[in-house]
DNA sequence: CGAGATAATTTCGCTAGCGTAACTAATTTT
DNA sequence: AAAATTAGTTACGCTAGCGAAATTATCTCG
């Protein structure tokens, strides 16, 4: 699919998303959240704190507090997860899943401007 | 080259790009962050913050202040331009290279990896 | 030369994010 | 049922980032 493609194209493709992104005044997320969201979205559930700290190997308060970014976002939301009191679920929401849908036109735009220059 | 692509493949790619940086604990850096450090190396020079400031839509000061984030991870260094003074060239460094080589590795490797799965 | 324009930074008051350690609540173990 | 474990959040002291407005330094043009 993409396997012809050489290093300076991946990062041109990367540049025009990230521009497009930030031009249109897209959240202004670290890397972090981008994983966690992403992960939440493209990965199976259940997700939960502890998983994702494990995934991404970082703290768990690092977690907690791109969820609390993302959650006032609206863009993913918490739920006790009613098996296990303790641990919370991460959940999606309509407005996380248009974010990244935009995303991934951006995308595939990049990738098309890239064919033509 | 990568026209064939889909929406989630697309958002999936970027998902495993992430994840690996975030793993390898790379600088955890925001969008704004990132789009300045891909233009600064893959978009001819030169480049100024005024210049920077209106392809990314964002204002100076934001702009003073990712150069701040990146000059302090030595990813960019400031040059004050001897034909205007008043200007500030965006420059490339050696660690910003590296940065950015890795990380164009990581994307290749996320796209290799898409392929298998 | 002096007034105005231009480029970048700094300041202000504020919000967000960091890692470590402490804490709360729920569950499991014995 | 008490002790230990587990999941997540909160607290602490700190650094980073925000937009708007003010400031500094330089350049241009009348």
């Amino acid at each position: 699919m993409m396997t012809d493609m050489n290093e300076i194209q991946a990062l041109d493709l990367w540049r025009r998303t990230v521009v497009s992104s930030v031009r249109l005044a897209a959240p202004d997320l670290t890397a972090r959240q981008m994983a966690l969201l992403l992960n939440v979205y493209l990965t199976p559930p259940p997700h939960t704190v502890r998983g994702m700290a494990e995934k991404l190997r970082v703290s768990k308060p690092a977690i907690t507090r791109a969820i609390d970014r993302l959650s006032s976002l609206e863009f993913v939301r918490r739920k006790v997860d009613e098996n296990d009191r303790r641990s919370v679920l991460i959940q999606r929401t309509v407005r996380g899943s248009v974010f990244l849908r935009e995303f991934g036109e951006l995308i595939l735009s990049a990738g098309h401007a890239l064919q033509d220059a």
